[in-house]
DNA sequence: CAAAAGTGTCAAACATACTGACCCAACACG
DNA sequence: CGTGTTGGGTCAGTATGTTTGACACTTTTG
C-alpha cells in the first residue's frame, strides 16, 4: 500500500471554472493558474521538508526542533521571545521543544549581559553540527531546484514567496538580513557579497 | 557527514569570484542563498495558509480536511486510494479527515462503476461552496503575490517550486493537469456521459 | 474457488500545537 | 525603596494530525 502508483482521476463532473481566453495580461490569473498554484505550494512544501524529516527521525526530534535549530542558528543570541514570535507559537509550545535540546546539549543558554532576564540562545558545537547536516540535506533539494530553473526563476520565486509572506515576516526577514550583513560586515574576512539582491517590492 | 561539495561554500570565507549584478551565474548558490530559501518556505507557506486556517478554525476543520476538499474538488471521483497517494498519509489518517466530512455532508461518496470496491469521491454542492470559500480566500494572498511580482517571476517561481517536488509529485501533477485538460477540453463541459452516482443537484 | 486488491475500522501511541493558571527573577520607575 | 511589569519557565489539560498493527468485508481476477 505504500507504493503509490495512483493512475489519478477518472470521472468527471466538474463545474464550469474558467471562463474563455479573454483578458491576455491577466490571462495568468485564471483560476486554474491559482489553483495550480496551491497544489505547487503543498507538493513543494511537503517534498521540500522530506529530507531532513526523515533525518530528524532517526533522531527522535520533530521538525519543530528542527526549525529552533535553523532559527537559533540563523539568529545566535536570539531571545526566547524573539524566537516565539519569528516561529509564531506559544511559549509552552516553544518550551516542549527546546527544553529537550537544551538537554541533549544541542542549544545554549546564557543570560543577557544588559537585561538578566533573558536567556539568550545559540548552538552549541554539537548542535552546529547536527543543524549543518540538516541544513545539507536540503540544500541538496534546493540545489537542485535552483540550478534547474535558473538564476532569473529563482528571483522570480523570491519575489512571489515575498509576496506569499505577510508584511510582518517580510519585515522580519529583512531586518534580520540587515542584522547579518551588519555582523558579519565587520569582521574583515568579507567581500562584498552581501546584498543578497533582490530588490525589495513597494 | 557529507565530502565538502563542490562550488560550494563554508560559512564565512567565501571565494570572492563573483561580481556585482551582471555575475549572478554562481552567485545564487552561495549558502545564504540557501539558507535565506529556507526562510522563505518556512514563512511563505504559514502565511500562505494561515487565512484559510483562521476561516477552517471556525467551523472545526483543519488544513487536514481543506486539504481532502481541495484534491477531492480538483479530482471529482478520484478514489481514495489515489488520494491517499497525492496526500502520502496512511489509510488511517485519511479516515480521520474523510468520515467527519462524509458525515457532514461535505464530501459523498459512490461505488465505482467499473470497480465496484471503490468509493469514488466527490464534493457535494455544500462542499463545493466550502471549499470556494477557503479557495477565494487563498486567492486573495496568491493573486497580490503574483500581481506584485509579475509574469514572470510566477513562471520562475513555477519552476522552482516544481524543481523542488520529487519526480513523482511532479509527475503526478502532470498527470492530473493532462487529465484536466482532456475532460475540460475535448468535452466543452458538461455533466457527464455517466452519472458518477447521484444524479441532481439544486 | 482462492488469491489479491480496495476500503473501512478498532486500538494504541506519538508529536505538535493550544489555553489557562501560576511562579520566579530581574528590571523600571515613581 | 516598593510596586508593577516584563522575560522566562512550568504544570495540567485538550485537540489535531499523524503513525503502526491487526483485522474484516467486498469485489475483482487468475
Amino acid at each position: 500500500m505504500p507504493a503509490p502508483p495512483p493512475g489519478l482521476i477518472k470521472d468527471g463532473t466538474r463545474p464550469a471554472q474558467h471562463q474563455g481566453a479573454a483578458g491576455q495580461d491577466l490571462l495568468f490569473l485564471r483560476e486554474e493558474e491559482l489553483r495550480a498554484a496551491q497544489d505547487l505550494m503543498f507538493f513543494g512544501y511537503r517534498d521540500f521538508t522530506a529530507g531532513a524529516d526523515a533525518m530528524l527521525e532517526e533522531l527522535g526530534l520533530g521538525r519543530a526542533h528542527h526549525r529552533v535549530l535553523h532559527f537559533v542558528g540563523r539568529h545566535p543570541g536570539i531571545t526566547v521571545g524573539d524566537l516565539l514570535g519569528i516561529l509564531g507559537v506559544t511559549k509552552q509550545s516553544l518550551g516542549r521543544v527546546l527544553t529537550p535540546l537544551v538537554e541533549q546539549g544541542l542549544v545554549q543558554q546564557a543570560p543577557g549581559r544588559a537585561d538578566r532576564r533573558q536567556r539568550l540562545l545559540a548552538l552549541t558545537p554539537d548542535g552546529n553540527v547536527l543543524e549543518r547536516r540538516l541544513f545539507e540535506r536540503q540544500r541538496e533539494t534546493v540545489m537542485r531546484a535552483y540550478r534547474e530553473a535558473g538564476p532569473q526563476a529563482v528571483d522570480g520565486f523570491r519575489r512571489v514567496m515575498r509576496g506569499l509572506m505577510g508584511a510582518e515576516a517580510r519585515a522580519a526577514m529583512d531586518r534580520a538580513a540587515l542584522d547579518r550583513s551588519r555582523r558579519d560586515g565587520e569582521r574583515p574576512l568579507r567581500d562584498g557579497g552581501r546584498p543578497l539582491r533582490d530588490g525589495g517590492q513597494p
